[in-house]
DNA sequence: CACCAGATCTTCT
DNA sequence: GAAGATCTGGTGG
């Protein structure tokens, strides 16, 4: 069952830590997130619609696919009003002989550790963007329970640094880079 | 382990 | 012309 895409960009990065995420079933648990939105000078989305982020302004729950630095991918999952949510790290679960041959390495810490490195294990390219992530070849795996969650600066840009809209799964091995436990913040609740 | 350069190209100034 | 939501392999400690 898919997530309700459609809250704020900070809610959803929160709320995706520890859900499985799978295309065409290779994927793993999500531990790392990066919230981005239109009112965010560090968002693509900031400077209005354009033609390489017209998925953010589109429907929730879509893929939002761009490449980065002329050669990387990073994929984002959409949630209305030009927001999305990074997602910067998996810990490897589904198909991980295919994501080894697709990195062409065996080391499990960093197959999936970086949003360009995650998009390269699963095969996702520009062809992937605007997709709709509630249908094939997208799956979903609930979480169990609330994980505890750390809170931090966003890595990589140059604006809005100090906004803590980054969350990682705490002490997680698969995280791209470590986050302080000294600003570790509570899930949000899940109906029961 | 830390730091640095190179890859490679689209978007923005 | 420069910067960018990055990664890898090299060099030096």
């Amino acid at each position: 069952m898919a997530p309700s895409f459609e809250q704020p960009a900070e809610a959803l990065a929160r709320a995706l830590i520890g859900v499985t995420l799978l295309f065409h079933d290779v994927g793993g648990e999500i531990v790392e997130t990066e919230a981005y939105d239109a009112g965010d000078p560090a968002s693509h989305s900031f400077a209005g619609p354009r033609q390489r982020n017209a998925t953010m302004f589109g429907p929730p729950g879509h893929a939002y696919v761009y490449r980065i630095y002329g050669l990387h991918h990073c994929f984002n999952v959409t949630c209305g009003a030009g927001a999305a949510v990074l997602i910067r790290a998996l810990a490897p679960t589904h198909g991980v002989a295919a994501m080894r041959a697709r990195r062409g390495m065996d080391d499990l810490s960093r197959l999936c550790s970086g949003p360009g490195r995650l998009c390269a294990a699963l095969g996702i390219d520009l062809s992937v963007d605007g997709t709709d992530l509630r249908a094939p070849p997208f799956t979903w795996v609930e979480r169990r329970g609330d994980p505890p969650i750390a809170a931090g600066r966003r890595i990589g840009i140059s604006r809005a640094v100090d906004r803590p809209w980054r969350f990682g799964l705490v002490d997680s091995s698969f995280l791209s880079r470590p986050i302080s436990s000294d600003d570790t913040v509570p899930a949000p609740r899940l109906s029961k």
